[in-house]
DNA sequence: GTGCCCAATTTGGGATCCAATCAAGTACAC
DNA sequence: GTGTACTTGATTGGATCCCAAATTGGGCAC
């Protein structure tokens, strides 16, 4: 439909699905069910799968079907440390070639993330659950993070940075409290950090800053699976004295 | 046959042939001539070449066919620039954790490297060209670094660097020459300062080693493919007087 | 030489079909 | 009641045949 082939669309369309949480970790997919909601046949539907298999989205279980891989905390620490890795060396190169536009655009989307920030901390207090709010707030993340490595301009650099941030799933993300205000808003205030490095010509500067705000989202999402975590057990505990 | 689905086999197969040089760059795989050369169906044919895509090892052209990816001189600096962050990061990971049996088996790939590279060397300067030497040359090279992500056990490191590494093709590592031996030198000393850091315990020292060296060897694959290209017009100039 | 049209390939994908495999249930022995 | 073997149903991996659409490589007129 939009472009290339039905195998390239579905598996964007899964990939979508699977990063912001609608298909839950853990889940079986199965080809011929697939294949009825994208209206294809099962051939292009396991091209996509193979393709997402590739990209450590899902795993083949011979002859049982296609599971949505389930990131184990290890896993999650260290897609984050690589991610700061690789994030460090995109804003290093970027530094020196960020002009004005740019700049404007990183401020922009640093703004934008700060409203959504705050709308989220919010709606949280407020004990609701915005998945909606919550995928925008992500993408307004990756957004500022985007603008970063576009202009870095080393598309392996992007390639790899965004496998990895795929571990960075939408989902818990509506499960935030008080306690966690402090993280969020310290993740929000590294973006300006990391900004004025770069506009004060800064590459090593600039560097080590988004090395440690990478690590510092790492922890700020281990946080939240840990409050998750702790809610699940508090509702299995109520749901066993029933 | 080995393990997993024919799709898998394939997929394998064909990444080695990639990597090895037999199916030179730029090559258009046939789909209809690959399920013949492994006696099957187009369909895990077509999976495999879809994970392969994914992997960044070949290109969709749709309706067109697949091709093998060519890299240029920036992409292939720039998988250089990936792979020495990964490899010092994952250097700084295995020092506190490799024990003695982990730094033997080091010992024991560095030197196999040594004495290949001396071969290498050579085997060049008499003139011959030995395809087989070149692959396990670079074999052995890689062998040197895998003890390390061994030891560091983060798989998505792993991972990351191996998929950056398939940029180092073997074809042209035949085509050295005396200008160059100290540059193969050069690279072979570093795995030895390496292990020697990580055996002093210097997790810092390692890691500024360990990406100085990856680097390096980007410089050699540089100077490598520039003469190359070199004996390319050479030959093409006589070629083209006759 | 340039432009245009046609035929041959080749791909993307659909529709069926089948063997191997696995999950789950069932029967059976103990 | 518990453990084990058998049967069954669902699902996958793959083969085979099919076809429309796209690309390519001529040939042919001009």
């Amino acid at each position: 439909m939009s472009e290339g082939t039905k195998a390239d669309d579905i598996a964007l369309a899964l990939e979508e699905s699977i990063v912001s949480g609608e298909i839950p970790p853990g889940s079986v997919l199965r080809q011929e069910h697939l294949s009825e909601q994208f209206q294809v046949s099962r051939t292009p539907v396991r091209e996509a799968l193979r393709r997402l298999a590739a990209l450590g989205l899902v795993t083949f279980e011979p002859n049982r079907g296609v599971r949505v891989r389930m990131l184990s905390r290890d896993e999650i620490r260290e897609a984050f440390l690589v991610r700061a890795e690789l994030e460090s060396l995109a804003t290093e190169i970027a530094t020196p070639k960020m002009g004005d536009s740019d700049l404007a655009e990183l401020k922009a989307a640093e703004r934008r993330f700060s409203e959504l920030t705050r709308e989220l901390v919010e709606t949280s207090h407020a004990g609701r659950q915005d998945l909606e709010l919550a995928r925008e707030w992500l993408f307004a993340n990756h957004s500022f993070h985007d603008v970063i490595y576009a202009a870095a301009d080393v598309p392996l650099i992007e390639r790899m940075a965004k496998a990895a941030r795929r571990t960075f799933l939408v989902k818990p993300f509506w499960a935030t409290g008080a306690d966690l205000d402090d993280l969020f808003h310290l993740n929000d205030g590294q973006h300006r950090a990391i900004r004025e490095a770069i506009a004060a010509r800064s590459p090593e500067g600039a560097r080590v800053l988004a090395r440690e705000h990478v690590l510092s989202s790492g922890r700020l999402l281990e946080a939240i699976l840990d409050k998750v975590a702790a809610q699940a057990r508090e509702t299995t505990a109520i749901g066993s004295s029933i």
